[in-house]
DNA sequence: ACACAGGGTCAGC
DNA sequence: GCTGACCCTGTG
């Protein structure tokens, strides 16, 4: 892979496992969005960014090579080889081999903690397109105005202060619903010190897990997503309806699985890799319905 | 139309 | 440990 800078865009040339498609809608981030010509425009870290992609070139438009280095390069996890987890993942079985075959380019994104923590919490007994309403909702109206891109305001995720001392209004209108409480008592437990979630990622994963759950909203499986895309931890399994669904055909061959057995046969198979063979699969089955009701 | 589920968690047993 | 309730909305 070579770098290269030409006016306002960064460039990722001869790039195997780069596919914005797969990185912005494998569930992991709420914040991006299709444009018409296939390109996707997010926020992240306080910075609008568009990501396209010719042929094997990565077009990071709307940043500079010292920002990329900064911060993009991190954000987008390039300094993981994806192409030899594949492989390791693809010598596993073959469900594995389909689902890294397919979503080829698919990379986890290493996400601000606190929005993590804040967004999965939202993630809760909900629906993708309204949890990505939320999160739009709250920024826009709780979050810095950072600029404007092809004709459209961006705002960045708000700070724990401007969850902690949102109106009920700005909550009630978000839609976030009984999540309200969870999102302002955590991010009031961050604000005031109680907790400091920026400094679990110094901690095992285990005590990291530990002191997560403590939070309101946080449960068994958002705790593993904020320690997967928030926290940089790999051993993780984050089992919801789909994961579930496509562990139990795939791997058990029956239904009802316990949560915590499914979680520990996946990290007992994959190890240090659960949470890349976790997205995945995640992918995989979302994809192909595997599972579908 | 109208029940049901959606990237689960919590309180109460 | 288990069970039902839960904001709100897209889906069939």
């Amino acid at each position: 892979m070579k770098i290269y800078q030409e006016q306002g865009a960064v460039v990722l040339t001869q790039v195997q496992d780069f596919e914005p498609k797969h990185i912005f809608e494998c569930g992991q981030s709420f914040r991006w969005t299709p444009e018409e010509d296939g390109s996707y425009t997010g926020v992240a870290g306080g910075r609008i960014l568009n990501v396209a992609k010719q042929g094997e070139d990565v077009y990071l438009n709307n940043t500079t090579l010292e920002d990329y280095e900064n911060f993009w390069r991190h954000y987008f996890d390039m300094d993981r080889n994806y192409e030899e987890i594949r492989n390791q993942l693809a010598l596993m079985d073959p469900h594995l081999q389909a689902a890294t075959e397919f979503g080829q380019g698919l990379r986890v994104l290493n996400q601000d903690s606190f929005e993590a923590a804040i967004s999965f919490i939202i993630s809760s007994n909900n629906n993708i397109p309204r949890i990505q309403r939320a999160v739009e909702y709250l920024s826009r109206h709780l979050g810095e105005p950072i600029g404007e891109y092809r004709g459209k305001d961006y705002y960045a995720f708000p700070t724990p202060k401007a969850l902690a001392h949102a109106s009920s209004e700005v909550y009630r209108q978000s839609n976030v619903g009984y999540r309200e409480s969870y999102i302002r008592d955590t991010s009031i437990i961050q604000h005031t010190g109680q907790m400091d979630i920026y400094k679990l990622v110094n901690l095992p994963t285990a005590m990291a897990k530990k002191e997560l759950i403590r939070l309101p909203g946080v449960g068994p499986k958002v705790s593993d997503c904020i320690l997967l895309f928030g926290l940089e931890k790999e051993e993780v399994f984050p089992v919801d309806v789909w994961v579930r669904r496509v562990m139990e055909e795939l791997y058990f061959q029956k239904n009802n699985q316990d949560l915590q057995k499914i979680r520990q046969y996946a990290l007992e198979k994959f190890g240090l890799l659960s949470g890349l063979a976790q997205q995945y699969l995640f992918y995989y089955a979302r994809a192909h319905g595997i599972g579908r009701k």
